[in-house]
DNA sequence: AAGAGACCCTGGATGC
DNA sequence: TGCATCCAGGGTCTCT
């Protein structure tokens, strides 16, 4: 489930190896995966353009192309872009055997780009402005504009409940499940918080806390829970370092009370009963 | 505005 | 061992 870290060291490893490469063509193998415009016209466009650069917008990586387009890839829970060696025909496994290639851009190099998916929940769109697909994403929470007390606001005009308000693309953009718990425990904040109940200090201390834990896991390539891997195959290592996400039972690593799991908004949620106290100060 | 539930998908886990 | 069923989960949509 690539969140903002994921996503990040996706796009910087794209862009350290894709930037200055021309296509060549581009292969759909499922149709449906293909958001906009349609699967002949999405491969079509493509033939001949420049990679110019590669970038991240919440989950979103972000291709600028030559002639003004951009290619837009939202990878959802088990999408995964991969770089391959397509200069023998035949020699890579990812692009003949895979049953989940769903997507592969050959570049005139004899690179290959594959958009692989187990899932299928993964899109790519094909667009004049990257705007027309994150217009409506919230600010990004590593961004100096998001200060303490912009944070504040946000979540003062909003009564639902912390876990799914988070979630929601529009408020902040690029938090997933995942990061939302390890964030809430560093902040010591109960997830079924509502959010317009939070005191300036206690979003000062979510604040830091969101940042923290993804500059951490960017540190630490990533999240692999299962299915997460760079563009080069590589698992992330940020699984070691998180402290409440799937690990129920086990002791919180600040009070050694045992971490407790509940579905919120039909999403597992993981906190500490101890130090995440729900009592609305 | 908030919350619940369905849907899209498949592989891995669980149950008998 | 083998088969059926359950489940996860980001985003979007419908209904209450």
């Amino acid at each position: 489930m690539p969140e903002l870290p994921e996503v990040e060291t996706i796009a910087r490893h794209l862009k350290a190896q894709l930037v200055g490469q021309y296509i060549g063509q581009v292969e759909v193998r499922w149709p449906r995966c293909i958001a906009t415009p349609t699967a002949t016209q999405f491969a079509h466009e493509f033939v001949g353009r420049e990679i110019l650069d590669v970038g991240r917008r919440g989950k979103f990586v972000i291709v600028s192309l030559s002639e003004s387009k951009f290619l837009l890839v939202h990878l959802r829970m088990t999408g995964r872009l991969i770089l391959e060696d397509a200069s023998h025909p035949g020699t890579s496994e990812e692009i003949t055997l895979d049953p989940h290639t769903h997507v592969i851009f050959y570049f005139v190099s004899g690179k290959a780009l594959c958009f692989r998916d187990t899932r299928k929940f993964g899109r790519l769109y094909l667009v004049n402005e990257p705007a027309e697909i994150v217009g409506d994403l919230g600010p990004e929470p590593l961004s100096d504009d998001l200060t303490p007390q912009a944070l504040y606001e946000l979540l003062r005009g909003h009564r639902k409940r912390l876990k799914p308000l988070l979630a929601d693309q529009r408020l902040l953009a690029g938090l997933g499940n995942i990061y939302i718990d390890e964030a809430l425990w560093e902040a010591r904040i109960h997830p079924l918080r509502h959010a317009h109940t939070l005191s300036v200090e206690e979003a000062a201390r979510l604040h830091t806390a969101i940042r923290t834990v993804l500059s951490r896991a960017i540190k630490n390539l990533g999240t692999t829970l299962r299915d997460y891997r760079t563009p080069l195959g590589e698992l992330g290592e940020h699984q070691e370092a998180l402290a409440v996400y799937g690990r129920q039972g086990e002791p919180c690593p600040r009070c050694g009370e045992p971490i407790r799991r509940e579905v919120v908004g039909g999403r597992g949620t993981w906190y500490c009963p101890s130090c995440q106290r729900r009592n609305e100060s």
